[in-house]
DNA sequence: CTGTGCTAC
DNA sequence: GTAGCACAG
């Protein structure tokens, strides 16, 4: 080979070196955050989606969600209740879904199947039955959590009923709701679903004058107590799962209403 | 309302 | 896979 020859050589492969290390760093810097669907505008007026900790953020039409791969389900789900969303239709329960916007791959349903732990929705159906699409939406498993069925059915429950009420009475809240997902969970089936221990919810109202929230933090077990008795400051609730739920509020607002456990401004009735 | 599971095609 | 129905909290 001539030297000239090889010199070219030298010269085409160092070429092709930095092309190619330039283009992985622009493929990591875009798989930093992966976000899909449209703009979060087009499902809630205003801005209340959550920090993501895991960098999947997905947008459906009738909520928006973190998806952690690791845990196998979302670490939020966000959406606004508007009261005009509250609806008697009595749609048919559609089959589970994986969610093909989650492109991690979001699990599949037959995890839960004999698990002994519901396929508990995060966004409830109850709460997207304004049309179908949108009640169909919340069976992707993208949406779903392991849950004991007794706490699904009981405690849970409640509370989501209580949402549904709160947005009728203060003409809609904005709902973020999760399972707090750490790394020494129990897991089922193939894809190691985690199962979490606590389950939350935190609530902002932003139609009734002044801006309220509350934050409600619950073991994963049925319970029989009043709802008021597992409402905790929002603040706390981030330090256990490490999302800021509000970061579009002022510093100073945000800061109050995230310290308080005070439920007084929310009626239990 | 929140769900599971069995049977049959 | 899907449809129908019984069942449970």
């Amino acid at each position: 080979m001539k030297k000239r020859t090889f010199y070219s050589l030298i010269a085409i492969a160092l070429v092709v070196a930095v092309i190619g290390y330039e283009f992985v760093l622009k493929k990591q810097e875009h798989s930093e955050i992966i976000e899909q669907g449209s703009n979060p505008k087009s499902n809630t007026n205003e801005f209340f989606l959550p920090t993501s900790t895991t960098g999947q953020i997905i947008h459906h039409e009738g909520y928006s969600l973190s998806y952690s791969e690791p845990h196998e389900q979302a670490e939020w789900v966000a959406y606004e209740l508007k009261k005009s969303h509250l609806s008697n239709a009595n749609y048919d329960r559609p089959y589970f879904e994986i969610d093909q916007a989650v492109k991690t791959g979001a699990a599949h349903w037959r995890n839960y199947k004999n698990s002994g732990y519901d396929r508990g929705h995060l966004c409830p159906a109850g709460d997207r039955k304004y049309n179908q699409n949108a009640h169909d939406e919340t069976f992707l498993t993208s949406n779903i959590s392991p849950q004991d069925h007794g706490f699904n059915s009981g405690i849970w429950n409640t509370l989501e009923q209580k949402v549904r009420y709160w947005a009728s009475k203060y003409d809609g809240v904005f709902v973020v709701t999760g399972g707090v997902l750490t790394n020494d969970l129990k897991t089922i089936g193939e894809e190691h679903v985690a199962v979490p221990n606590q389950f939350y919810k935190v609530l902002i109202d932003v139609n009734s004058g002044k801006i309220k929230m509350i934050g409600f933090l619950m073991p994963h077990q049925n319970s029989k107590e009043p709802l008021y008795k597992f409402v905790v400051p929002v603040d706390s609730i981030e330090k256990l799962t490490g999302i800021d739920f509000f970061p579009q509020l002022g510093d100073a607002i945000e800061t109050k209403l995230e310290a308080s456990a005070d439920y007084k401004d929310w009626s239990f009735k």
